[in-house]
DNA sequence: ATAAAGGCCACCC
DNA sequence: GGGTGGCCTTTAT
């Protein structure tokens, strides 16, 4: 389920849990996850650019664990909170439709969405999504097949979908 | 209000 | 393989 964010003050939290890919931070409102990147160190915290206010913001890392188990293991993915552009929103959204194990492009997102001629705006939006995996970004790739770019590195982009061909699970 | 920079694309060579 | 011009959204002047 996603989320759209109605910028409510509430409490936050974030943690640290490892997955198939390496260290993770992710930052959650009670069950939902609202950013989720991939760092080098628990010191990374400020990777998470999309959030650098702390006021209500503590640490939980054993909620990160279980979200983190939740999406690897489970067949439930957990709700997301969207945040950001109506046009990013727009894009975001449209990711959610590409089925595991299988690419796209960035053309076609934009065609999908109505908007033709603006592949290069959907790269860019893609590129602003603060969820990793939960937005299937991965899955977004040239038009002339060769991987395009990733937030995270194009290591773990062909990694990951090269993962999503060896597995089942829900990512 | 304007400029510059992108996870692009179709086209050419 | 590489280069060019066009496209659209964001962000920073």
């Amino acid at each position: 389920m996603i989320i759209n964010s109605s910028n409510s003050n509430t409490k936050r939290e974030y943690g640290y849990s490892n997955t198939p890919f390496g260290l993770c931070c992710i930052s959650f409102k009670d069950e939902a996850i609202d950013s989720f990147n991939f760092v080098s160190s628990t010191s990374d915290y400020n990777m998470n650019e999309n959030y650098s206010s702390k006021q209500n913001l503590y640490i939980n890392n054993k909620k990160a664990k279980e979200l983190v188990s939740q999406i690897f293991e489970s067949n439930k993915a957990p709700d997301i909170i969207l945040k950001g552009t109506p046009f990013q929103i727009q894009v975001w959204n449209e990711l959610s439709s590409i089925p595991r194990a299988t690419t796209t492009t960035y053309g076609k997102i934009a065609k999908a969405i109505g908007q033709a001629k603006s592949a290069r705006a959907v790269a860019n939006a893609i590129g602003a999504n603060p969820i990793a995996l939960l937005i299937p970004c991965h899955r977004v790739i040239r038009s002339d097949g060769s991987l395009g770019g990733y937030k995270w590195g194009v290591n773990l982009k062909r990694d990951i979908l090269q993962w999503e061909l060896d597995n089942t699970k829900i990512i």
